[in-house]
DNA sequence: GTTATTTGCTACATCGATTGTGCAGCCCGC
DNA sequence: GCGGGCTGCACAATCGATGTAGCAAATAAC
C-alpha cells in the first residue's frame, strides 16, 4: 500500500508548474480568458493538472463561492416506483446541468422532512426540490431564511412555485372508469365502490377523494362516509383495512379506488386469498402505474403519473427563474389494464 | 418579501453574545469540554444561536476537517425495485450514523460511474458505496488516489472488501426448481430452459450462467449456447429477444430463466400477448422479487436478493473498520410464485 | 505573601479556491 | 524619449469553521 498522499491542490499544481495559485484556478475554470492568462500557460497548466489527477475541491469552491453545485430533493421514500422514476428524472436533469443530486428520503414524517432540509442548508444546495410535502409551510419558512430557492412538485406549498399532478382530473376519470365496469347498478353497502389509502390530510387525496366524491354524486350515488378509509399509504395498514372491508360486507365490494402502488401490495395481499371468480366480480384501480401491476390476475385500470413530466416542469420554473407562486398541473393518464407502458428510460436497466 | 439575509455564522452568533468566534465554534460543537468554556457560556451562546437559527456550515467544516460527513452510493438505476431498496437501506443506515447519503445513478456505464466517482471525491465523500460496479478496477485506483474508503456492493471488485449475494446458489436453486417444474420431459430445443437477460461479463450475471449451466449438466441436460441469451437488462432488447425466441422455436419453451426484474417487464410485454394456455405450459422463473410479478397471471417463481441484508453488512464492514479484501456473501431467498414477502419497510409508505 | 496551577477565554493560522487590485514589461504614437 | 495603453501574471483578502498556542485572572500551594 501506498503512503496516505493528500489530493493535488492548486498549490501543487502551482509549483509545479510554475505559476501562481491564481493563474492556476483561471486556467482550470472558465475565467482565464476575461483575466488574460495566455493560452500557453492554460494549456501547460492543464496538462500538469491532468497527470496529477488534480479535481476540484468543491468544499473550498463552495465555501467561497457561496454555491455548492448541488440540488436537493426529497421525496417520502425511495422504494416506490414513482418516487424512483422521480429520482431517475430527477438526477438525468441535475445531470444535464452540470449539478450533482442529492435525493433524501423523508418517510412522510413532518419532523424528518425538516431535519433533511436543514442538512441540505447546510450542505448549502443551490435548489430544492420537495416532493410530498408534509408541511410545506415550515419548508418554505426555512428556504426563506437561508435564501435558498425551492419547489413543491407532487404536493404544492404556498410559499413557492409547485407543479403538480392533476389529481382531481386523474382521480374522476378513474372513478369513471370503475363506475362504466361495474359489475352491478345498485346501490346496497356491497354493490358500491370503495376508496382504500391515502391520507386525507394530504393534498393529493383530499383532491383525489374530492373528485371521487363528485363523480359518483353526479352519477346519482352520493358516496357514504364508510366508502372512504383513509388509512394512509402502509401495506399493512391497507391489508387489515381491505380485510376488515370485506369482513363487514360478507365480500368484496363491486369497485375498488386503490390510491397508490404500496396500498395496492397490501390490498393484493389481501386479494390474493380470494377465489379468482370473487375477484373477478369487483373492478379495481389503481392510482399509479406499475407494468407488473397491469398483468395481474385480474384486470386493474391504472393512472400513471407523468414522474418525469413534473420533473422537466419543475427545473423548467428553474431555468426560467421562475418566481411566482405558480400551480402548474401536470395530466396523468389513465391506463386500461394489460397496457404496457414504455418509460423514457426503458431503453436502460 | 424579506431583504436577502444571509445565513448567521459564528462570527453572527460571536458578535451577538460578545464571546469569541472560537469560544462560540467550540460551544456550538462537542469540544467545548475539552476546552474549558464554561457551562454558563454554552448555554447563552446555544440559546442565541437557537434563536438565530444558526446551523453549521457544512462546507466550512469539511474544508476545515477534511471529511464532509457525506457517504456517496452509485448504483445502476433508481428506477428498479432492488436497487431503491438498496437506496432505502443505505439512507436510513447513513443517517443512524449522524451521515448524508448521496446517491447516483451509473446507468450502468462506466464512463459515468467514473466521472461520479469523481464527483464525490470533489465533494470529500467520507465513505463511498458502489453497487453493481461496471470497471472495479478503475473505481479502486481512484478512491486509492483520493485515499477514499470504499467498498463494493452487488458486484465485487479486487481492491477493497465487497459485500455481494450468493448468486450461484440463488441461480441454482431457481433452475432446480425451473427443471423440477418443467412441464415436459424432453431435450428438444422447444423442451429446454433458456436464460435470457443480464450482461454475460458483468460478475452476477456471470455467477448465474454457470450456476445454470452446472445444474442443467448435473441433469443430464447440457446447455446448448443458444439457451443462453444475455441480451443485457434493458426491456427492450428483452423484448425483441424473448420474440426472437418464440419465432424460431414455434412457440415458447418448456422453461425462461428471467434474469432481473426489468428484463422480466420486457419479457412480460411479449407474454401478455399470447394466449394464457401457451404461458401455463411455461415454467418461469425471474432472479429479483417484486411483490405484483408474484401475482401475474401465470405463476413466476423469484429469487429476492437481501438488499437489506447486503448494505447492513456493507456497513458493518465500515463501522468496524474492515480493510481486508474479504467477500462477504449474503444468501437470497427463493420465493415460490404468489408469496407476499413483507419488506422490512413496508409499514411505511 | 509569593509562586504554581488551574480556569476561561481570545488571537491567529489554517483548510483550498476565487477574485479584486496592482504592477512590471512591452508596444505604440508623436 | 515619454506618456498611455495593453498584456500577462502575482499578491492578498476572503468565504466559515476549527484547533493550537497563549494570556490574564482566579485559585491553590507552601
Amino acid at each position: 500500500m501506498r503512503k496516505l498522499t493528500r489530493k493535488a491542490t492548486i498549490y501543487d499544481i502551482a509549483r509545479l508548474s510554475g505559476a501562481s495559485p491564481s493563474t492556476v484556478s483561471a486556467a482550470l475554470g472558465e475565467s482565464w480568458r476575461t483575466r488574460r492568462i495566455s493560452e500557453a500557460t492554460v494549456e501547460a497548466i492543464r496538462r500538469i493538472a491532468a497527470a496529477e489527477g488534480y479535481s476540484t475541491n468543491m468544499q473550498a469552491r463552495g465555501l467561497r463561492k457561496a454555491r455548492s453545485g448541488l440540488v436537493g430533493m426529497v421525496i417520502p421514500l425511495h422504494d416506490n416506483r414513482f418516487f424512483s422514476s422521480m429520482s431517475q428524472s430527477f438526477e438525468a436533469a441535475a445531470r444535464d446541468r452540470g449539478l450533482v443530486p442529492v435525493i433524501a428520503s423523508s418517510m412522510r414524517e413532518p419532523a424528518e422532512e425538516l431535519r433533511i432540509v436543514e442538512t441540505l442548508i447546510s450542505y448549502a444546495v443551490d435548489y430544492l426540490f420537495i416532493a410530498g410535502a408534509t408541511d410545506p409551510d415550515a419548508v418554505t419558512a426555512m428556504c426563506r431564511a437561508a435564501n435558498l430557492r425551492h419547489i413543491f412538485v407532487d404536493l404544492p406549498g404556498k410559499g413557492a412555485p409547485s407543479v403538480v399532478s392533476d389529481n382531481a382530473k386523474g382521480a374522476a376519470d378513474l372513478t369513471r372508469r370503475l363506475l362504466a365496469d361495474r359489475p352491478v347498478t345498485g346501490a346496497t353497502p356491497r354493490d358500491r365502490i370503495y376508496l382504500i389509502g391515502g391520507d386525507a390530510t394530504d393534498y393529493a387525496s383530499a383532491q383525489r377523494i374530492a373528485a371521487f366524491r363528485a363523480v359518483l354524486t353526479e352519477a346519482g350515488l352520493p358516496p357514504l362516509d364508510e366508502q372512504i378509509i383513509a388509512c394512509g399509504y402502509a401495506p399493512r395498514s391497507a391489508l387489515r383495512e381491505i380485510a376488515a372491508l370485506c369482513d363487514r360486507l360478507g365480500g368484496l365490494p363491486a369497485g375498488v379506488f386503490v390510491n397508490s402502488v404500496t396500498v395496492l401490495e397490501g390490498v393484493l395481499n389481501h386479494l390474493s386469498r380470494l377465489p379468482l371468480d370473487d375477484l373477478r366480480a369487483c373492478v379495481i384501480g389503481c392510482y399509479d402505474y406499475d407494468p407488473f401491476a397491469a398483468y395481474l390476475q385480474f384486470p386493474v385500470h391504472m393512472v400513471r403519473q407523468d414522474a418525469h413530466g413534473l420533473i422537466q416542469e419543475a427545473y423548467r420554473m428553474i431555468d426560467e427563474n421562475v418566481l411566482d407562486l405558480v400551480l402548474k398541473m401536470v395530466e396523468p393518464e389513465l391506463i386500461a389494464p394489460r397496457t404496457f407502458y414504455d418509460s423514457p428510460f426503458s431503453d436502460r436497466g
